[in-house]
DNA sequence: GAGGCTAGGTCTGCTTGACAGACCCATCAA
DNA sequence: TTGATGGGTCTGTCAAGCAGACCTAGCCTC
């Protein structure tokens, strides 16, 4: 895949709308349910600069709305929610929650889970085919260029044997 | 969840070793089997200098491996090479190719699948929790705190109605 | 009305990383 | 020896991050 194809990988435009570290802080402590300004700045740790410039591009994307809300006796101001689309990120957060879990592990365990609503057990990523079929092991999972791949190159060919 | 306790929540952790651009876009050429210093160059568009740094990080973390090999009349050249630890972030790869391809779809359809080796059908995440559930919808996933959590707080008590 | 408080935003100057382009070094073949 | 080149490093410029300071607007109290 050369740049072109790049442009063209979906992989690549996600990451061109959350492929940095604050963005992706952001969007957990939404997802936990944190959404006021201030609490996300030190939840995260992230600048104000930062922080407004992230959360104005999350909801330009679509990512985010702004909701306001008031409290009494105070002005009106804005929480942050998810979108269905930011939604939609959810499984990119567990999958990074389980490999640092698995391979960074924090010395009194991890101050993070994502469970299961019903029943409180840890939610885990797993892989399914549309075929319908269970792939158990990562290695079955395998690249193979779509639709919109521009070179009639094989994927694995130019650098010899497979992954 | 303050900065104390991003410390040890697992998010941040994995995004300290994965949580830029380039690296993304590097493990994904890595990924599809490509390999080679320049043709990883080529593919991304990363400067010379970002990615012999990134490539060396990944390598000092444990995540790539540099194989040595030499073709007839060649130098001694290097590869890169996933390690297991490296392989393990197979999902999060998928899981952003999954968000790409529904919210932000090429014109032409997607450059890139990741396809079940046994049966060619693209593979998608699903989740299911340790139970042995399936978890449906995503909003079934909630986030609790772990037991390196430092504070007694509730997780989606600071900011009002959940999710 | 004035004054105080503060949430969220903006500004300034410094630091750090990205980036383009150039240069460098080591290994091979002729 | 020379020439080619893979992978790395260097230099100067630009952009973003960052700490700290400052600003504005809405509310309350007096």
């Amino acid at each position: 895949m050369d740049p072109t194809d790049a442009a063209a990988c979906s992989i690549a435009r996600t990451l061109d709308v959350v492929g940095e570290k604050w963005t992706f802080l952001i969007l957990r402590e939404v997802f936990r349910g944190v959404r006021r300004f201030d609490d996300v700045r030190v939840a995260t740790g992230a600048p104000r600069q930062v922080l407004s410039e992230r959360l104005a591009s999350l909801v330009d994307r679509g990512i985010l709305r702004r909701e306001p809300y008031r409290e009494p006796g105070q002005r009106p101001r804005h929480e942050y929610r998810l979108t269905d689309r930011g939604f939609d990120l959810y499984p990119i957060l567990i999958a990074m929650l389980a490999w640092g879990d698995r391979h960074l592990p924090a010395p009194d365990g991890p101050a993070l889970r994502a469970a299961h609503r019903d029943c409180g057990a840890d939610v885990r990523i797993a892989l399914r085919c549309e075929a319908g079929h269970e792939v158990a092991a990562l290695r079955d999972v395998v690249p193979r260029p779509g639709p919109g791949a521009r070179r009639a190159q094989t994927v694995a060919g130019s650098s010899g044997s497979r992954v």
